[in-house]
DNA sequence: GCAGTCTGGGTCACAAATGTCCCATAGATA
DNA sequence: TATCTATGGGACATTTGTGACCCAGACTGC
């Protein structure tokens, strides 16, 4: 445990992270959800909630950064930058899948990284896109489209099978191969 | 022009269309989008917004059901029963990358659809579900996974590709080719 | 027990979006 | 010209989400 944070006591910094990962649950559902709702998610009055947060965009704002955190780690323990890029792309694939929550907030709104995407301070997910780089110039990717197209692709897939998979259309057990079969051959025979 | 509308005025009827396509095109940015935003998209006062469309509710289902309309049409044109299936699912990418502003507002919000996918009377895009049983059954297209999740992600893919357009970041003329040769063969050499 | 902190619920005021109504005006039509 | 239709704009009340505030109760550490 031991959060980062730097003078927080352990009950605040307990409620801080139940309202950060029920507002992250609320608002991939439903982005406009009140903050009634996200309270009572978190299982806290709404008064605690604005004691925390002030407003609604310091809330969503610190669901933005705590949900790239928790990609960014993800992504950290995936060591995209080691051994054969293909092996590589399936332990990307496998470490996305397990945030697979937090994507489908961070992705649900194409406005919500709003300023974050190109500028972010570190946080961005930079390994990706290196990690394709390295694949297309080893031969090993489809270098006729670019890197960022490649990226794009993967999020889709990766974020619709887990949309799926919550409406239980797809067995959760069969997101991540799904994913890697699809985007590495495509639906050719 | 005689819309196929049954007693409107070509007025009307044009100001109904303009609202509609006015409203697809804002509300696909942002779904949040005020009542006067749209009304000031679509070059008319608030007042005959209302008129039109008497409260936001009957006229997202206005907007929902004219996109299904157009989405429908023109998976009509593309005649995806008819040759081969890898030929018709061309055709059928790339009916879908020319109403991306549509696909873009009906897919953009995953709860916009609620009670339209399964019960719809006659609009659904089955077409598209029945062109990839086609294929798998012909051993063309990959049999290994459900024809829900091909067509999940080709939706996804064309809807990747039509906003990163919109952003600039796919040159527009490149859309359908690159969703083809990613969804066809996948991102490996 | 006692002081301090945290919490939940309640109230209040404010701003924004919405829906309704009314009226003057421009354009088409007879 | 006279009439009818469609429109834009303004005024208005209502609703809803929001943020600020206060207060009583629960909990913790001394």
């Amino acid at each position: 445990m031991s959060g980062s944070d730097t003078q927080e006591s352990g009950a605040r910094s307990r409620t801080r992270r139940a309202i950060l990962s029920a507002a992250a649950s609320v608002l991939a559902r439903e982005r406009t959800a009140t903050l009634a709702d996200i309270a009572k998610a978190a299982d806290v009055g709404r008064s605690t909630l604005h004691r925390y947060f002030p407003d609604r965009e310091e809330l969503v704002k610190a669901v933005v950064e705590d949900s790239l955190e928790v990609l960014h780690e993800s992504l950290t323990a995936a060591a995209l930058e080691d051994g054969p890029p293909l092996e590589a792309m399936r332990r990307l694939i496998g470490a996305l899948v397990d945030v697979g929550d937090r994507l489908q907030f961070l992705f649900g709104d194409p406005r919500m990284l709003d300023g974050y995407e190109s500028g972010a301070p570190g946080a961005g997910p930079q390994p990706a896109i290196e990690l394709i780089e390295r694949g297309q110039a080893q031969g090993v990717f489809d270098a006729e489209v670019s890197a960022a197209w490649i990226e794009h692709a993967l999020w889709a897939l990766v974020y619709t099978a887990c949309k799926d998979a919550a409406n239980g259309k797809l067995a959760r057990h069969a997101i991540t191969s799904t994913v890697i079969r699809t985007f590495e051959n495509g639906i050719l025979q």
